[in-house]
DNA sequence: ACAGCTTTGTGAAACTGTGCACAAGCGTCG
DNA sequence: CGACGCTTGTGCACAGTTTCACAAAGCTGT
């Protein structure tokens, strides 16, 4: 997040920021921007506070983001398609290095900008490119299948898509992305928001709610 | 997570569960999903465990899955196209509603079954299917904008996918998921996992390391 | 009816994360 | 060159979360 807003306040041509104006374009608090920051060692300046472009390099180098990371995406699905086809992936240092998939109507065909191949050819595309890590956008029944290719490609970091826990060797990193279970959050502020209403308009049993929330 | 879980169970044919069982599924502590699932009432039997599907519907209740919330989504780009054809929404009880965008070309086209409409016409889509929930599938700069008129049209709860922070007035949710962001915390995985490979094969300055992190 | 086994529900303890408050340090101005 | 204002870096306290540990309770077999 820091990296995000910092890299937005350097193009605008912002040299120079507080932790507490920080705070303020991230939405927390001020004091824990400065311990946050003090992870990656004092490059503030007391008085003055830091320099952007800096602090950018900092969190960039501690992310290992001083090079680029070619990712492999597995299933040539809609999702598959979007993520390679996205974009926002090669802008900010994740180019997509190959498309995999099974379906011998999807393979040979031109996703993001590069040829689906099959998924047995994952080691080749893999190693060819250096690349370590995988993206899963294959149906949840597919996805446990492809974390084990991958592991055995030699990947070492999987971005799931598929909504299903997959089991991977000790090791391996492994982030899970569930499209619905976002949704469902919102579904239940939006629920609780409705029983709010509802209580509100019944007038009666006070006391008799639920635990607290804020958006 | 408990609900894919229980439900996944379900499919198979397990009536009852243990929170022993169900924890070892999510892979956390057996206490912890006691003390979870407390919450929503005492519904387990000592010496039994829990009814798989008795707990899916409690669950469903809390999280106020009982009826379908359709959604709009603004954006009918890659992320849009992906997004509204994807079809694990309309699964998970969350069919799209509407699609709106600002591009000429783009409106009237059909996108996951739905005819993309002009974003000025959000309040009309939004009120004709009593859509309380909005999916900003927009580029980074058109967020904002995007956010201010599902909120003008009355848009209650927003999932947004545009790498960007969005402004809200005081009580609407926003979920944020920046695809990037979960690439850069694998990335700093791997650069840890090759500081670590560097450090080995140095063999020296014992101590001088940095502080440990697991997979 | 009761012993023995199993599993829940939950206080208490341990741990982790957040925020406050202030000393220390930097730059500026008189 | 010293006083003053501003901002960092961090010790400490508070708050929230996770885990432990065990009494309570249900089921089974005798």
């Amino acid at each position: 997040m820091y990296l995000k807003l910092l890299s937005d306040q350097f193009e605008l041509g912002i040299t120079n920021i507080s932790s507490e104006e920080l705070a303020e374009l991230g939405g927390v608090n001020a004091a824990k921007v400065r311990k946050d920051l003090s992870y990656l060692g004092s490059y503030g300046t007391r008085g003055v506070g830091y320099d952007v472009e800096f602090l950018v390099f900092q969190i960039k180098r501690e992310l290992g983001l001083t090079h680029e990371w070619h990712v492999v995406v597995v299933g040539a699905g809609h999702l598959g398609n979007a993520l390679a086809g996205y974009g926002g992936f090669g802008e900010r240092g994740f180019p997509v290095g190959g498309v995999v998939d099974v379906d011998p109507a999807k393979i040979g065909t031109v996703v993001g900008g590069v040829r689906v191949r099959h998924l047995d050819e994952l080691a080749a595309v893999v190693h060819s490119r250096k690349i370590s890590i995988g993206v899963i956008a294959t149906p949840a029944v597919a996805a446990q299948h492809a974390a084990d290719s991958l592991v055995s490609a030699g990947i070492t970091s999987i971005l799931n898509f598929a909504p299903t826990i997959i089991n991977t060797p000790h090791g391996i990193s492994v982030r899970k992305v569930d499209l619905a279970v976002e949704l469902q959050i919102l579904s239940y502020h939006e629920q609780r928001r409705a029983n709010v209403r509802e209580a509100t308009k019944l007038k009666a049993v006070p006391g008799n709610g639920r635990r607290g929330a804020s958006a």
